[in-house]
DNA sequence: AATCCGGGGGC
DNA sequence: GCCCCAGGATT
């Protein structure tokens, strides 16, 4: 059967089967699949959902377990301070995320909790994949959802290197099974996520392999093709550790960089700009001492790469307690520079 | 459609 | 190093 072929034949009932079929033995047993399929607890679901953007299970299940313990309930988490919801979310990333979380609860507390997926789109932070799975998952509605699984599994299925958004989406409307929508949700992103994987798909194992065009091909990792990402770019800053590792004077970032958190206070540095006018200009700004450079630390993230100066400096500001804010990785490895400092002065290193 | 937004896993 | 991860908001 050459490949058109087997691309206009696709049996949509039998691929649904089999995939539901492998799902109900090896779907995995994770922590926010509790309750009945298509009728789980939204508030769980939504958080789970949010939780894992572009973040690994994995790594989402310990944040998991920790989040709920500290906000067990919608209302729990609308009274909140936003300060106790970042310090929950410190190191996960994507910290709109957590305010958005924050945000969102208030308005459910005041509104109620939508049940369809139009009502859930309408929150921050909710866009179609989340609101097609708390829909799915929660209510029982039939919407596909649209992630980097459901992607990466249609793109082979049907053997398109270059699948756009609405492609996806439109193929994944046309599979999703209308009698089960939430199982037929998790069974493409399970799939995806444990055989039809990025690097080493186990196709001896997938349920769809009979009808998989990236299989047929030979080289079912060639689909879909990597996406053209941007370069990433230096920024450099300046920043003033005033205290301790313990206690130092922090401020809170804003803009959408690190937006939220605490953190030393800073300033980017402007193009070709010296590291001591930035330094002159943030001590102005603090009516603070510069004092000694204790070092550079770099911090990458996807699309930036921050080098940052880290200066000691003295002034009369309140210093605060570092153990109790919410931080980037950026500030942890800033203020660990006294520490690595006073180790190579007594020649630990 | 592109770009920005963290941080880590796996190779 | 590179690509990817149960994406969303903004432009």
């Amino acid at each position: 059967m050459n490949a058109a072929l087997a691309q206009q034949a696709l049996p949509i009932p039998a691929v649904q089967q089999a995939l539901l079929t492998w799902f109900d033995q090896h779907g995995r047993a994770l922590p926010w699949r509790l309750g009945e399929e298509g009728a789980r607890d939204p508030y769980r679901v939504w958080v789970a959902e949010i939780l894992l953007q572009q973040t690994q299970v994995a790594r989402g299940l310990v944040y998991y377990e920790r989040f709920l313990t500290a906000f067990p309930s919608v209302e729990a988490l609308a009274e909140a301070p936003i300060d106790a919801v970042l310090k929950a979310w410190e190191g996960c990333g994507y910290y709109a995320r957590a305010r958005n979380l924050h945000k969102a609860a208030g308005m459910m507390v005041a509104g109620g909790i939508p049940s369809t997926y139009a009502g859930w789109l309408a929150l921050p932070g909710v866009g179609p994949y989340t609101a097609a799975a708390v829909a799915s998952l929660a209510f029982n509605e039939g919407r596909a959802v649209n992630d980097g699984n459901v992607r990466r599994v249609l793109a082979r299925l049907y053997g398109e290197r270059l699948p756009t958004e609405p492609w996806v989406q439109a193929r994944a409307d046309a599979l999703l099974d209308l009698s089960r929508p939430g199982a037929f949700n998790e069974a493409v992103m399970d799939l995806g996520a444990t055989i039809c994987t990025p690097k080493a798909p186990r196709c001896k194992v997938c349920p769809l392999a009979a009808w998989c065009e990236a299989r047929a091909s030979g080289e079912p990792t060639a689909f879909p093709a990597p996406k053209v990402r941007a370069a990433v770019r230096d920024v450099g800053a300046v920043a003033v550790l005033i205290g301790n590792e313990q206690h130092a004077v922090l401020e809170r970032r804003e803009g959408a960089l690190l937006g939220g958190l605490m953190g030393l206070p800073s300033e980017l540095r402007e193009p070709d700009e010296a590291g001591a006018k930035a330094l002159a200009r943030l001590c102005a700004r603090l009516n603070a001492t510069p004092g000694a450079l204790l070092g550079t630390v770099t911090h990458s993230m996807t699309h930036r790469r921050i080098v940052l100066d880290v200066y000691a400096a003295q002034s009369g500001q309140a210093r605060t307690p570092v153990q109790d804010a919410a931080l980037s990785r950026l500030d942890h490895k800033a203020l660990g520079l006294l520490a690595a400092r006073r180790g190579s002065l007594f020649g630990v290193e």
